[in-house]
DNA sequence: TGCATAATATCGTAATGCGACATAACGCAA
DNA sequence: TTGCGTTATGTCGCATTACGATATTATGCA
């Protein structure tokens, strides 16, 4: 009996808002490092996607996949990206329904200052996180 | 020297991407369970806020600093929470510019139930979190 | 060849956050 | 007390963006 029945405690509420609250003050950091680099963070997280691929093929399926978005908005984010020069689109070979994504080498280099700045904040934040998170996980309840 | 001139690797890259990920599909249950219960996403984190504020009074300025909104959208959530009875809206006594925030029984409960299966979302998916987080914060770089 | 399926794209629509502006209340200074 | 800068909230119009419905093209199996 893990505590399912014991009602929440203001603690319990505080503690999920506060995690809740971190957790948007990291978004609005990252919002506005993509923002100062002229980037909607959609489009600094699909560059992300796209970059973080691992020898994986980025296409405009995958990009939806890893940002949770259907496939036609997906779409509509690549050719945004693609007008904006910051990715090629190119038919795979393979498969020709399937568009490749590639980054330009200017998005590159945008990309590598955004996850500096990045892995910086994340390290800043990463303890509070971390303490959020333990005071989430470790209640008996 | 810590590493700010050494080049991103691949895994770096992926370790970041990864990281996101993980992040966005808990805002994506969360985003689902909310919708579960009639709510909007933020409609959820607006009534979280509220029950979370620790004896805090709160106001649409607190709403808004905590969910990082700019005051004017802020006070829109709160109207539109409370045109769906989950809140009431009551100028305070002390300063009858702010109005104060409360929720309804029926919001107390619907929270309740979302807070509980957050909770287990996240002891669920925190470990694997905590090792993302790990492996952005180990490195040397 | 025929056809179900998959990947991507297009279009119209709805939701939502913001900027600019407005309103009302507060509180200090003269 | 009056005057006025400041604060808290609210209103309006706009831009962005994600989605559903639908279309298009390609794939691969019967």
């Amino acid at each position: 009996m893990s505590g399912s029945r014991k009602n929440l405690t203001d603690g319990d509420y505080a503690r999920l808002a506060n995690f809740r609250y971190a957790l948007r003050r990291f978004l609005e950091f990252s919002a506005g490092a993509a923002k100062g680099e002229g980037l909607t963070p959609r489009q600094h997280q699909a560059m992300l996607v796209i970059r973080g691929s691992e020898g994986a093929r980025a296409s405009v399926g995958r990009l939806a996949e890893r940002l949770c978005l259907k496939p036609n908005t997906a779409a509509e984010l690549a050719k945004r990206l693609e007008a904006g020069g910051w990715i090629t689109r190119t038919p795979d070979e393979a498969d020709r329904r399937v568009v490749v994504l590639e980054l330009t080498s200017s998005a590159e280099e945008i990309l590598e200052r955004l996850s500096r700045a990045h892995r910086r904040e994340l390290r800043q934040i990463g303890p509070e996180i971390a303490a959020l998170f333990q005071s989430l996980a470790d209640e008996d309840a």
